[in-house]
RNA sequence: GGUCGCUUAGCUCAGUUGGUUCAGAGCGGCUGCCUUACAAGCAGCGGGUCGGCGGUUCGAAUCCGUCAGCGACCACCA
């Protein structure tokens, strides 16, 4: 068969997938076997693969693979995350383009909308997987608001409600006034703004013409001003102890309150007071007793209907502003009354949503949270104590950091896309006396309507609105994918919990990181996984992040198809190691399609192979035992690099074995003549090595090995590299590690007669006689050398020959006899060089052994080296003194 | 403001407990080759005072201090 010279992997990577699904070769079924499983990281059920997933799947990838090959049991779990507010704000964009407001649809319409929308976009991403050759086990495909995912979110809250752990209550949340729902904490983002300063003069009521100056960047807040606060030990503020001030504009008359949480010397020293618009002002309002007086809608539109109605006129013409196009309007009025003293720049830090981008605006808002004290108490020792690991271990303090700090989760979001809060309130008593009101007592946490309605027969009752925060069903999923919450004794999760590993980025280390951990240990006592591998963030080569704006992220489809997904998995992992951020270049694509090429190459040369009984040539022999060795070794420290996760350096080791050692240098020692035949001996150990290099290097690129693979010999259908075992490799013997090491010195050997032949521009066919002054230390691979330098003899003397170029390979000089003339001036000034370096060298280790504290100091075997070290160097300097004494002879 | 981390070749990074000729790798660069598997290739060759300063030590890229620069995360200075 005629192979092209170029590797073509769009030929075949459709194919193989097709043949891996076809033998169910990803699927995984409890057995006798070890577990290794890995849940994905579930993806947005409606995103699109980018850059980011690719580093992160191919990770999971090649850890699966090779675990696969080292004989366990691997299972990869695919999924995807409803991502409740993300989701659910695409789908309100696609209706509004309809023509169709929220507002308009009632709760089961609107989710019919977003199921629809789900099935259509759903599992894109998942389709786009497979291109990539993740091998997850398909037939366990989940979602995290699928039924089984579900019934677990759903139990877990009313288990930790009756346990306490969870409350409703009315505190500061931070709002999205887009989305119109409260978020977490984390999902909160500060940028550094450059806002301005205003100060405003609020009159004293007790002294006419007085004014106290309160500086604030938000003026348009000032309808729910409620005070003015102090530091009591303020000086310059002593006056205006106990003294009343009129709001500015609005017109209400508010108390000067005195706290030390006001700092002395910040501003002007004064502090206004507004317990529904800032975390703080609450806890002021709080401690001193204040009213509160929310004055935005939920959209964040001035509403000051809730004010005194004689302050309600003075404000009338702010009814239904925007916050920020009031505050334009306030900070202009306040001027024009005189009442603005200045504005000044001033830098400070603004609180994003996340997901809709819009300023969070602190909101007063009935809420349910999860007490975290609890789960911090015992998600942290497990991380601490290395039962779970992290790699890089730096996150660990990330990791305590935040528990250490931690603050209660709230989870509910005022979003129907996700799983309906189960708490049911009777519709008559709420009719009565509100939501805010509502008895803590009366309230019904139950699985289903007919389980709360059992707990309260007679009533009707009415469900929360709210729905839960995304994360709280993605904490269970290393759990609720084997349905381990429901039933909680099953095969299943019996055998593939705890997980082996989790990969994913550090910036969800507390959204999910940390919070499946605490879910583990609360419902299964146990770890969720045992490893976690931080990747970093993929940037562009100029190290910015990758984004539409800047257009620097390439479509991962586009890429594969222009370097296969190999290329494409291998330049990714070519540097990425575990937590630096990647700086992501098309180039390193582009090694691996050509690292690609260079195994197809390889694959032609050997499957063009006749094969014939011929006797094996030394050097053929010598090679085989050599890359016996070698192989062993790179196995070996390849086995090592896993253990550490460190899979940039393994696949780095990989590639230097199959391109330097195998194809530069075995595969020319043993490649038969031009039209003749290999032994069959040679032939059938290249074959094994190939093989096992193909299975090395099968977690990286996945496709290009099956391919080969199954055509290095013949295969039976059904037959993967998949389901092929690879050896557990010990570390070389004594005799192996001398046999590599002189083999590299044998490498210098020939590096050196190569050279000299460049430079004197001696033609490679030309065979030239290589001489050995002294003894030979490498008599044993003479054989190499004659085949690949093309050496006529290779001859021990005392003495070398006149004419001739020299070289040192360790203590040893070796020379070409040369037929010309040589350049005299150009020998001696290169051995002199030489000299030098080592005249300078063998003074730094005279100056250590001359050292009494060095010799008494240092461990016996140190001294030593350095005494061999001496000798060393003096039989070199001997050496070159004697060829430059003969050069000037 | 707090915490953690980083600075080694042109670029991206390794360098485990201080000690082998320890200053490395890949890529790029330079030189010569279209040599019958591969020019997406082959052969060969350069290249760094390990951010600065000080200290500990017989010995420092490695440990300590300090300065400079960079980055990440956390934090209620309006």
């Amino acid at each position: 068969m005629e192979l092209a010279t170029q590797y073509n992997p769009a030929e075949v990577e459709d194919k193989w997938y097709q043949y891996w699904t076809e033998h169910k070769a990803f699927s995984s079924k409890p057995d006798g076997r070890e577990a290794y499983t890995v849940v994905i990281p579930p993806p947005n059920v409606t995103g699109v693969l980018h850059m980011g997933h690719v580093l992160n799947e191919t990770i999971q990838d090649i850890l699966v693979r090779r675990a696969r090959m080292e004989g366990k049991n691997a299972c990869w779990v695919p999924g995807t995350d409803h991502a409740s507010i993300a989701t659910e704000a695409k789908v309100i964009k696609r209706l509004k383009e309809q023509g169709i407001n929220k507002s308009d649809l009632t709760r089961d319409q609107f989710l019919k909308h977003a199921w629809d929308w789900t099935d259509e976009h759903g599992g894109i991403i998942l389709k786009q997987l497979r291109k990539l050759g993740c091998s997850c086990d398909w037939d366990r495909t989940s979602f995290t608001m699928d039924e089984v995912r579900s019934r677990a979110v759903i139990k877990v809250f009313c288990d930790l409600y009756e346990k306490g752990l969870i409350y409703r209550g009315l505190r500061m949340v931070n709002w999205d006034p887009e989305r119109q729902t409260a978020l977490s904490d984390e999902e909160v983002i500060y940028h550094d703004e450059h806002s301005k300063f205003y100060y405003l003069k609020y009159m004293v009521a007790e002294e006419p013409g007085k004014y106290a100056i309160v500086a604030t960047t938000r003026p348009e807040t000032i309808f729910g001003d409620v005070a003015v606060c102090i530091n009591p030990k303020e000086e310059k503020n002593q006056w205006l102890k106990g003294k009343h001030l009129i709001v500015p504009i609005v017109g209400r008359v508010i108390p000067v309150i005195e706290d030390r949480y006001v700092e002395i010397g910040f501003g002007t020293g004064c502090l206004k007071v507004t317990p529904a618009h800032d975390a703080n002002d609450y806890m002021l309002g709080q401690t001193h007793n204040l009213p509160t007086y929310d004055i935005f809608t939920p959209d964040a539109h001035v509403d000051i209907t809730c004010l005194e109605p004689e302050i309600q006129s003075n404000c009338q013409v702010y009814q239904g502003m925007d916050r920020f196009d009031c505050r334009k309007q306030i900070a202009l009025d306040l001027k024009n009354a005189g009442l603005l003293e200045k504005e000044e720049d001033y830098d400070n830090k603004v609180g994003y949503s996340e997901r809709t981008n819009v300023p969070i605006e602190p909101r007063l808002s009935l809420q349910w949270f999860i007490r975290m004290q609890h789960f911090a108490d015992i998600a942290l020792p497990p991380v601490m104590n290395d039962d779970i690991q992290f790699y890089p271990a730096k996150y660990k303090s990330t990791y305590r950091n935040w528990l250490e700090n931690i603050k209660d989760w709230c989870i509910s979001r005022q979003l129907w896309w996700g799983h309906r809060i189960p708490a049911y309130y009777d519709a008559e008593l709420l009719k009565q006396v509100g939501q805010e009101s509502y008895p803590e007592d009366k309230i019904i946490v139950a699985p289903t309507l007919e389980e709360a309605q059992a707990k309260a027969p007679g009533k009707t009752l009415v469900q929360d609105e709210g729905a839960l925060d995304t994360w709280f069903s993605s904490w269970l999923w290393p759990i609720s994918l084997f349905d381990g919450i429901e039933n909680p004794d099953n095969e299943e999760i019996n055998y593939y919990y705890p997980t082996a590993d989790l990969v994913t980025g550090p910036d969800i280390i507390f959204f999910w990181v940390a919070r499946m951990i605490m879910a583990g240990y609360e419902y299964k006592k146990q770890m969720p996984f045992k490893h976690v591998y931080f990747t970093g963030i993929v940037r562009d080569k100029l190290g910015r992040k990758m984004s539409k704006s800047l257009g620097n992220s390439p479509d991962p489809l586009d890429l594969i198809a222009r370097f296969g997904a190999d290329g494409v998995r291998m330049g990714m992992m070519l540097s990425a190691p575990a937590g630096n951020d990647i700086l992501f270049d098309d180039s390193l694509c582009e090694q691996g399609r050509n690292f690609n090429n260079k195994i197809w190459n390889s694959f032609r040369l050997v499957q063009g192979w006749q094969v014939a009984d011929v006797a094996q040539p030394e050097a053929a022999k010598t090679a085989c035992e050599w890359f016996d060795a070698k192989l062993k070794q790179v196995g070996f420290d390849l086995q090592e690099q896993f253990k550490q996760y460190r899979l940039s350096e393994a696949l780095m080791l990989v590639y230097k074995l199959f391109w330097d050692e195998f194809s530069a240098w075995y595969l020319e020692l043993v490649k038969p003549a031009y039209g003749q035949p290999i032994d069959r001996v040679t032939y059938d150990k290249t074959i094994s090595y190939f093989d096992t290099l193909l299975k090395m290097l099968h977690p990286f690129m996945p496709f290009i090995t099956e391919a080969l693979w199954q055509n290095i010999t013949e295969r039976k259908d059904g037959e993967s590299i998949m389901f092929e075992t690879l050896p557990k490799y010990e570390a070389l013997s004594d005799a192996e590690l001398k046999l590599v090491s002189d083999f590299e010195a044998v490498k210098e050997v020939i590096a050196g007669i190569r050279t000299i032949r460049a430079q004197k521009q001696m033609s490679p066919k030309e065979a030239v006689e290589l001489q050995v002054v002294g003894q030979n230390p490498l008599e044993s691979l003479s054989c190499i050398i004659t085949k690949s330098a093309n050496t006529s003899a290779i001859t021990v003397v005392t003495e070398k020959s006149g004419i001739c170029a020299s070289f040192l390979v360790g203590t040893t000089e070796y020379a070409v006899p040369l037929a010309g003339s040589i350049n005299v001036e150009e020998e001696l000034a290169k051995l002199e060089a030489d000299l030098k370096y080592y005249e300078g060298f063998l003074q730094s280790v005279m100056k250590k052994l001359s050292n009494e504290k060095f010799v008494n100091g240092a461990p016996a075997a140190v001294v030593d080296n350095e005494r061999k070290k001496q000798a060393d160097a003096e039989s070199k300097i001997a050496t070159i003194r004697e060829s430059i004494a003969a050069l000037k002879a």
